[in-house]
DNA sequence: AATGAATGAGCATTCATTCAT
DNA sequence: TATGAATGAATGCTCATTCAT
């Protein structure tokens, strides 16, 4: 028995996914999430407490989603420097195939304060969990040179998006693999 | 020629900078810029021909101030390395004095899209402006080291505001001292 | 043949009663009623057909409810003087109990108008209730004074309410005892 | 210089007074009060702080309106008792007048609670004002004599309104003919 | 009898901007 | 140069009610 075509708390969280990652949290209103999802006001609150737990679901939804498509290219090796290397092979990837939007956590923090500790914890999550990932695949390297990798990383994904431009990908990837 | 201390453009970009770098674009309104500044709605428009033409003059007049603050702490020495170091000090710096609230510019990059191309332009100049200001340091050193060193940079200063933490500030002046 | 302990309309009214006398009726969402009272939304609309429908059935619990209360204290004498004072000692006791609500149907006859019919009417039976009750007390004495009496009970109950102050029941008790 | 003809503060107050009196204040809704006064919605909260703060607004103005007509009736004779006639002769006619719809302070008074303090407080004033002023003039009575003046004037406004009927009035006049 | 999902209309409030003075 | 008044559109959220199960 698969999901209803019409599931509107699926069609919120596809709909708030697309919206918060390209045009913002704060730039996009509740309006414009239920008419692209086709839904009524109400039913979003039904689904979700409020705008931010709809934002919450949605980073939680991305984490999933992007950490699979991560593996899915780490995976193609078993040698941790070529694991590595496809890592940032999938980063010039999402650039093509995302228009250079950058990391959705990263663009979510610049949005928040202090203030919003529950969205600030979901993104601090994801993040050690990356480079936790990363710090297995490098699991007889020093900490310090994963933690390297790590920020070569970082920089890759939010540069690109600056620049609207591959280079700084591939220049982190010849520092790591150089590294390596 | 003085400015009056109570300046009215003045005050706006005060006033501005602490909010839009604070809160950020979106989740400051006119009015509390108008509030806090002590000036009249219709003031502020007369100054600035719109919110976003405020936001650009506070990017430009934050470039200015950042890279002065830049340049009084790699100034303190003539050696290369040492000026790098330093610049890596200044993040440590201004990390605490401005808890840990990263980089204006990448804050606001996450706000904007393609559309809103007269601000990333100003992003983007900025940023150049960095790079090349490394890149200028390390005249004699290789291009893929100059961007290894910048990206380092830009990964401590985000990072470092993800985590509310200096360590990223700490592992990459580390890296960046192994390099050079 | 008892009431189960967990039915839902018995709950329902528990929770109305409560919410409808103390914060008033518009104040109070359905919202608030089904999750105070633990029942699903669609229940309440099995039970009473609507918003309205719930207001009538608390407004004639409430009145069951005050005149047991009213002649548990009238009934403990059989001195039509000492009865009236007795309904004067039970305004100060619910007034205490009830903590300076006042009179449910005067609260909720101020949110209505001429289109409540239905509801004015529940109100008015009451309060003609009321009357006839103090008036079969009075059964010896001339119209002018039970009238008086009446009126002098409903002021003692509003204007404690106003004041949050028991003053008026005790005034309005005085005048009351010189009359009779 | 008079003020203009659309003064947009007068017509809100003058839009508010007539529904916040005649359909209540939570029944009431922004919407409608703007609708009706002919003026922007921004408008509103340009003159007013917030719908409390028109509320409370709307009882001052009442309060003004309603002693001025008062005393417009009180000061047709210079006795005191034939001034406590004329303020029962003043509740008649604005029964007739406003079609029963009874006291504003007192109906507004339903639908607050102790945490509307500001609310509370003004209508408290009001009602302090009236007993103080029919006080005023039995300034030669007992003070327990011009609290049941004052208690059967309330009754009598409060009673009328129930009963759409002037009956209240008639007794509670000639109840406090008989006692003075 | 009982329920969770869904809804369109409405809530109070704030938005960025313009205008007359 | 400076301002208070005014505005239409949008904000996030809740309303009372209905429906399919």
């Amino acid at each position: 028995m698969k999901a209803k075509i019409s599931d509107p708390r699926q069609r919120l969280l596809d709909t708030a996914t697309e919206l918060f990652y390209n045009q913002g949290y704060r730039a996009t209103g509740i309006n414009q999430v239920i008419r692209e999802a086709g839904v009524a006001r109400a039913s979003l609150y039904l689904h979700f407490a409020s705008k931010e737990a709809l934002l919450i679901a949605f980073l939680q939804y991305r984490h999933q989603y992007w950490f699979d498509a991560l593996k899915t290219w780490t995976e193609k090796t078993a040698k941790p420097k070529e694991q590595i290397m496809a890592a940032f092979d999938f980063l010039h990837d999402i650039n093509e195939k995302e228009h250079f939007r950058g990391c959705a956590f990263l663009n979510i923090l610049s949005e928040m304060t202090d203030k919003d500790a529950a969205v600030l914890q979901v993104i601090q999550e994801h993040k050690k969990d990356l480079r936790a990932y990363l710090g297995h695949i490098l699991v007889k390297e020093k900490q310090a040179l994963k933690d390297q990798v790590y920020l070569l990383f970082e920089a890759a994904m939010i540069e690109s998006q600056l620049y609207r431009h591959q280079w700084p990908v591939q220049e982190a990837r010849k520092a790591v693999s150089g590294l390596l």
